[in-house]
DNA sequence: TCCGTTGCTTGACAATTATCAATTGACGCC
DNA sequence: GGCGTCAATTGATAATTGTCAAGCAACGGA
């Protein structure tokens, strides 16, 4: 692991408040290691070996059943994914891919499960991290089933405007295959929901997004804090 | 509180691992109160006072949005909800109502959260119930994105028989329109749901369900693991 | 530069799911 | 027992969403 990479590990949430110690035993089992796009890193199912923090790229959290896959959720950095199977010592629910060329440290599930059991910071922090990803779910269940899916595409919009500091253009980070799959709809009907949100002030080229009536896009998508504001 | 209703508490996984002491704190500022059917205990967008834990009946979660509204849960005896929203001391993302006449201790979040900074075995405790939560919203939602109305009624009765010790005939334990709901379809699409289930060996008559043909029935629901064993 | 690949878009059509309206059937109450 | 209420069912129809096939545009490598 390289020595400029500790110190902002170390000022994530959940390791913030472990001992120093204990931080030293988890960094010095772990490892970090550079992947080039499209390479999977978990497989459903599998057992959960180590606990991932994604430094750069991104990463894609994917489900599979009978034939089918759906895009569940993208880690962007500075964050951890499937902290939930490592602390149970549980198999994966979500496969997990590179998007793109990304950095990530993996820590054995097994040191990061013996420093849980001793250090009442991290046990804290654990907490707090699980609470906010199931809270993230809900929130994302709601929105799959109360709306539909134009509805969810302008919901979406709102949400990557606000992300990209409330400008009125901004680029889309997910390949639009993807977002329809995380939308839950298929890459065509992305398409269409797309022009039918053009009367709403929404313009479209490449990634490139505008919103040039935002009044009336928010008429229309009704964005609630329950559903859309992932901070609380 | 009734006496007798204190050591089947304490016996819950979230309290079995605090001190003596912390429990009776926790234990002392909580009541118990018996609510008649379709109480709503809690809403959406309110702030967090109480954990809640269901002793007898059974308490429905759902979540609205632009006059719609899904059934996300049904809590059965002995659980608790609304345990993530207690601990960030967030607003409740899911509404709660009595399906039955039930019995349900109130422990005040404040409470809870002074308890969970000082008692470490309950903090891990907390982890333990939380990442079975996320795990089984996860669980949810993949059904939902991955399979169809059919498939998910499929499984659900798979899932229904199991609880019910693998026996042949069962009874459901939701009403059909929550079953609906909870399933993320209409009444209506429900009940042609059961009757295309029909050639399958499935036969139901009220709220009870009689699977004939096993084999066939598993062949089309595909159960998996990682989406309908809650267990893990 | 050309070519092959890949992702996006479009149109036609099919499947799924929802809506509306009406009926049936079960249950509790008077 | 009769009646009102409410959930469940059914049929007809509409809306939504998915599938298939074709075309287009952007991109990278030879």
């Amino acid at each position: 692991m390289r020595p400029e990479d500790i110190p902002e590990i170390r000022a994530l949430d959940l390791f913030r408040d472990m001992s120093e110690e204990n931080f030293g035993d988890l960094v010095r089992g772990g490892y970090v290691q550079t992947f080039p796009p499209q390479v999977q890193l978990t497989t459903e199912g599998d057992h959960s070996d180590f606990l991932h923090i994604v430094l750069t790229g991104s990463v894609e959290m994917f489900a599979t059943w009978n034939g089918r896959e759906t895009s569940m959720a993208t880690v962007r950095p500075i964050s951890t994914f499937i902290l939930a199977a490592t602390i149970k010592d549980a198999p994966y629910l979500m496969s997990a891919r590179t998007s793109e060329k990304s950095r990530i440290i993996l820590l054995p599930s097994m040191d990061v499960r013996a420093v849980f059991e001793n250090d009442n910071g991290f046990a804290r922090a654990v907490v707090s991290e699980l609470a906010q990803c199931y809270r993230a779910v809900v929130k994302t269940s709601k929105d799959l089933k109360l709306r539909s899916s134009i509805e969810r595409l302008a919901n979406y919009l709102l949400r990557s405007r606000r992300r990209a500091g409330d400008a009125p253009e901004f680029e889309l980070l997910l390949e639009k295959r993807r977002l329809a799959s995380f939308l839950g709809m298929t890459p065509e009907n992305l398409s269409r929901a797309f022009k039918a949100l053009r009367p709403y002030g929404v313009e479209v080229e490449g990634a490139t997004v505008r919103i040039t009536d935002l009044d009336s896009l928010e008429r229309l998508a009704k964005p609630s804090p329950l559903i859309d504001d992932f901070s609380t």
